[in-house]
RNA sequence: GGCGACGUAGCCAAGUGGUAAGGCAGAGGUCUGCAAAACCUUCAUCGGCGGUUCGAUUCCGCCCGUCGCCUCCA
């Protein structure tokens, strides 16, 4: 089985083929830079992430590109107001995107294109719409023709009447120099003080559109096999990049759209404007683990529903990764004995089990909370097995490569190992309090050692008595 | 008003035409000096009403509720 993709255009899974065989041409939209990106954007980046990995396993090369939207109406209106430059502007929220993305884990893409160096590509592709008679120019501004593009509307199922119609009053009453509605901006003039690119079309700067079909064509070419975003970008951003880009090239834009639903909060979509919205950097001063974050976004519902956001689903999500590590913990620490042990084979038979179920759930549309449904069972059964009988070095390898590959695409176990790094240094207060419980335990002296331990818990330290001694951790 | 999605145990949720994965929380046990970890047992008839069917939570219709999109929000 090979993995199949709920794709937007035709409400239906597809099967993933890339058109130059083996290669897979990713392309997800990335962050506006105008401001710090917040954990509901992190959900898409976080799935985006997830079909990547799951990408990297499966195919033998894959060309990722996530833009950085570092121009537009509320960056050009925030420079313009602190007297900043674009680049001063957005470089801070670049960096801040990027150190998120770390703590969170997620593989960084292969090209980071930012829309301010592909102005050139831009007037290109506006130059050729309007070859085309798909664009026309308007008071300085260049807009596309939708009328140019009968199948306009097919991707979010949204009507041309329904647009005119355009409830809500949300459609630009103001502009008065397109000549319909529905016709969107693909180039802006600007007033003479403002910042602007002085370009064939004019001074002025690019419509958001625009860049996204510009630099996907240029990076990856001009029919790529998925691109990503949220929902939210179904309408309008994806649709109009469908029709200025296959109304420019005569050709299939993108063989497979992947969207994923919001993360909502209290009921409602997490939002900036809404203003319920919690940052990585914020959630993770409140004492959340990033490995904690990542499985909530990535594995606690499929990427197609939405993901309800609160406190206590943090916890269980943090209890699932706790279990997810003790069990590594136990693993590694396993004896085991030089010849095949009795209980091998019924390893090898959970570790199998568990290895197609993970790999059927992936395929099937990506669902990770189905595949970490079959991790779980195994994990119960191997530790069941475990706690009865030993195995042989082989098999304890068979689990170590089934969690390995697992967090292949779950991605939790580095970040634990970054936190350990950090926590598991001791003071040399903790480890003397240590050295006297392992003392007091091997003297009998229950009463001290339970009040050492009581001692070491109010450090922030964890200590579990095994049939091999204490031992310590952080939660 | 138009288009679409969703409604499964206290919480987060997966899923199937034949009587419901998993995680968290709760209860009771086993193990342990006591704990912890682990394991065992226990905890739902799938929003409501109809219809199709031998049989529906799963298909259809209606209703109720929630949410999203409808020109720049992942």
């Amino acid at each position: 089985m090979s993995l199949r993709l709920h794709d937007t255009l035709t409400k239906g899974l597809v099967e993933v083929e890339p058109l130059q065989p083996g290669h897979v041409r990713l392309y997800t939209c990335g962050p506006t830079v105008w401001n710090r990106v917040h954990i509901g954007n992190f959900r898409t980046f976080v799935f985006e992430d997830v079909l990547r990995r799951w990408l990297d396993r499966n195919f033998d090369r894959v060309t990722h590109v996530m833009n950085l939207t570092d121009v537009d109406d509320r960056i050009l209106r925030n420079a313009k107001e602190h007297g900043n430059t674009l680049d001063e502007e957005t470089a801070p929220w670049i960096a801040a995107f990027h150190d998120d993305r770390e703590t969170l884990g997620i593989r960084p893409a292969h090209h980071y294109p930012r829309a301010t160096e592909y102005i050139d590509q831009m007037v290109a592709l506006v130059q050729r719409l309007e070859d085309r008679g798909a664009a026309y120019s308007s008071s300085g501004s260049e807009y596309f023709h939708i009328a140019a593009f009968p199948q306009y509307g097919r991707l979010s199922g949204i009507s041309a009447e329904g647009l005119v119609a355009g409830a809500g009053g949300r459609v630009d009453a103001d502009d008065y120099t397109k000549e319909d509605v529905r016709d969107f901006a693909l180039w802006k003039a600007v007033d003479p003080g403002d910042i602007g690119w002085e370009t064939p079309l004019g001074r002025g700067h690019p419509g958001w559109h625009i860049e996204c079909s510009a630099m996907s064509m240029t990076l990856l070419g001009e029919t790529i096999d998925i691109h990503c975003g949220g929902v939210d970008n179904i309408f309008p951003h994806h649709e109009n990049e469908i029709a200025q880009s296959e109304a420019a090239t005569g050709r299939q834009f993108v063989r497979v759209w992947a969207h994923s639903a919001h993360l909502v909060i209290g009921g409602e979509k997490m939002s900036k404007r809404l203003g319920n919205f919690m940052t990585v950097p914020e959630l993770v001063a409140e004492g959340a683990r990033p490995a904690a974050v990542r499985f909530m976004l990535a594995a606690s519902a499929h990427y197609r529903k939405q993901l309800s956001f609160a406190d206590e689903p943090l916890r269980a999500a943090t209890e699932a990764v706790e279990r997810l590590v003790a069990f590594r913990d136990r693993v590694a620490a396993l004896e085991v004995t030089d010849e095949e042990g009795d209980a091998d084979e019924l390893v090898r038979t959970v570790v199998r089990q568990a290895r197609m179920a993970f790999e059927d759930a992936m395929n099937d549309d990506l669902n990770l909370p189905e595949a970490m449904g079959a991790v779980f069972v195994a994990l119960r059964e191997a530790n069941r097995i475990l706690d009865e009988s030993t195995v042989s070095g082989d098999a304890r390898t068979a689990l170590q490569h089934l969690l390995a590959d697992v967090d292949d695409v779950l991605g939790i176990f580095p970040l634990v190992d970054v936190e350990r790094a950090v926590k598991d240094v001791l003071t040399h207060h903790e480890s003397e309090l240590l050295r006297q419980r392992e003392a007091a335990r091997a003297a009998g002296d229950w009463a001290l050692s339970d009040r050492l331990r009581r001692e070491l818990t109010s450090c922030g330290i964890a200590v579990e008595d095994t049939p091999q001694g204490q031992r310590w951790r952080r939660p």
